[in-house]
DNA sequence: GGGGGAAGGACCC
DNA sequence: TTCCAGGGTCCTTCCCCC
């Protein structure tokens, strides 16, 4: 093989795993090491097998763009480099440097609240999580190459000493409303990311005390401090985007003020590797780096011709943006979540009776679910993980909304048979197509309410390179793409931006929006939180 | 050609 | 010894129907 010619003796080097890029209290990790020992422990395993089966893909994918790049002709690149720069012209007349964001995170958040309650644990390595698989470690963990997403039986091979404390929501939740206590006193319609991050708009508070953004963000880290004994960290900057990336600057217990400067901003962008950017995942990394030799923002803009061809408008149009140091700086509006569902992970089995317990267990949750935010949809879902871990899904749409256990469990079951014989080791269930009017279930759907139709899109997505002699292949830019911004968390409405932006409606720069709730949704959720299966103890978050 | 539904995937915390 | 989560959002492609 080819492949196995390029990575020699050192193999793991081209593992990627997600938990092998540089994380916030990581810089120090012995990284060829970390890696080396991830890839020992994950190889020849299932899961190893189907990462390397996604690789392959994507490997393709990019093998296809390079092609497609040398079958550019100098005529189409310099009509994509004119539909690149007048774009690029576009979207920096819509720069707003009128607005200040702060963007806060809290530092290790599950692994520094479990400090507090219990202070042994003070100094010591520790994860929280289970030894299938963490979602926080402490910055000592971190020090032996220990992060979120990682599974507890690696992770205790990189640190033997490993702590490991089970998730406890309750106690999460305790300090996240006190840390959203004082963001409120600070930005009354702040935007809650997660149980430990927030976006506020400090723009008034500066002027209404006269102090300067360091300042607040400053006071602010040391009201949080007083308040929950935890310490958080802190971005500033003309858009949430950018302050998301500033906060992540001087974490732990520090933060970074990007100045409202025009000049400030696009120095700061144009070295900063693409990864730092939210919505550019691994996958994005690897297929502009392999593809189009992007790794700064910065080549976002110069390789913009490029872009043009290769992309969708609203990716393109995202990159660009990236680009340039835009970003969302409106307040966004509400919105209605979109689904609800219940998923298990279980050890893999191919019994049919075990499995339609499962699934019978998975209807009765997701009903329960239902029943508390008083919900009914009409389209079910049904997800399937493979003992190979190959995802399926598998979707039916009603005449009839339904909430109750036994109706959910009816149509999955039917989609479940279709799949037999199947070794599984997840089953999960998604009810969407929501009733807007809350009408109960069993009503009839024709009679749609106009709410419906009032929702924003571009329907009409067409490639830029439409204006041009060759026309890109639709199946190179098949894997981007992000957009509008309303996100669920912990049973509470959220937000999206408004799509009357002079950019396309679609795209993937409203990513900082990412699961946003407003502060005003936050005291609505509190009511649930308690009784929402969201919070339960199963229920895993990553942070770092 | 547009809309809706189904399936697969990327990404976030 | 254990052997890779769960709850969301949105996009793209494909297909069918009108």
């Amino acid at each position: 093989m080819e492949r196995k010619q390029i990575d020699g003796d050192r193999p793991w080097q081209s593992y990627n795993t997600v938990y092998t890029n540089a994380k916030a209290g990581m810089e120090g990790v012995d990284k060829e090491k970390v890696q080396r020992i991830v890839y020992e422990m994950s190889k020849g395993s299932k899961y190893f097998e189907n990462e390397e089966r996604k690789e392959a893909i994507i490997r393709e994918k990019i093998e296809k763009m390079r092609a497609r790049c040398m079958q550019l002709t100098a005529t189409d690149l310099s009509q994509y480099q004119k539909v690149a720069d007048k774009r690029i012209l576009e979207l920096e007349g819509t720069r707003d440097l009128s607005r200040i964001w702060l963007h806060v995170d809290m530092d290790a958040f599950y692994a520094a609240v479990e400090t507090l309650s219990n202070p042994l644990l003070e100094g010591k390595p520790m994860a929280v999580g289970s030894m299938s698989m963490i979602s926080t470690a402490n910055y000592e963990a971190r020090k032996y190459g220990v992060r979120a997403a990682m599974p507890g039986f690696i992770a205790r091979r990189l640190c033997p000493e490993l702590i490991f404390v089970p998730t406890d929501f309750k106690k999460y939740n305790y300090y996240s409303d006190l840390a959203r206590k004082v963001f409120r006193r600070y930005d009354p319609n702040f935007l809650a990311a997660s149980l430990d991050e927030a976006y506020l708009d400090i723009t008034e508070v500066c002027k209404d005390r006269g102090l300067t953004s360091e300042q607040i963000a400053m006071d602010l880290r040391t009201s949080i401090y007083e308040e929950t004994g935890l310490t958080c960290s802190a971005g500033v900057a003309a858009n949430r985007l950018l302050a998301k990336v500033c906060s992540d600057i001087n974490k732990p217990n520090g933060q970074f003020i990007l100045p409202n400067d025009r000049r400030a901003i696009v120095t700061f962008v144009s070295s900063l590797p693409i990864r730092k950017i939210g919505g550019i995942g691994k996958v994005t990394e690897h297929i502009l780096k392999d593809g189009l030799g992007i790794n700064t923002c910065e080549e976002m803009l110069q390789k913009g011709g490029h872009l043009c061809a290769l992309f969708s408008i609203s990716s393109a149009d995202f990159f660009l943006s990236v680009g340039l140091g835009l970003g969302s700086t409106d307040t966004p509006q509400v919105r209605l979540r979109k689904s609800i569902s219940n998923e298990r992970t279980f050890a893999a089995t191919a019994e049919e009776k075990l499995i339609f317990q499962k699934l019978a267990d998975l209807a009765e949750m997701l009903s329960m679910d239902m029943e508390k935010e008083g919900l009914s949809g009409r389209t079910l879902t049904l997800k399937l993980k493979t003992a190979s871990f190959e995802v399926r899904t598998r979707a039916v749409t009603l005449q009839q909304y339904i909430c109750s256990s036994s109706d959910i469990l009816q149509h999955a079951s039917k989609l479940l048979k279709a799949e037999l014989p199947i070794s599984l080791r997840l089953i999960g269930l998604r009810i969407s197509h929501f009733n807007e009017d809350g009408a109960i279930a069993g009503s009839d759907p024709a009679q749609t309410p106009i709410t419906r139709f009032i929702t924003s899109g571009d329907a009409t997505r067409k490639n830029m390179g439409d204006c041009c002699t060759s026309s890109p292949d639709p199946n190179v830019h098949s894997f981007m793409d992000e957009s509008e911004i309303d996100v669920f968390i912990n049973g509470t409405e959220t937000h999206h931006q408004d799509s009357s932006h002079p950019r396309v409606g679609n795209n993937l720069s409203n990513m900082d929006d990412r699961n946003c709730t407003s502060s005003n949704d936050v005291e609505k959720s509190e009511k649930f939180k308690n009784l929402s299966s969201n919070v339960s103890t199963d229920q895993v978050y990553f942070q770092d």
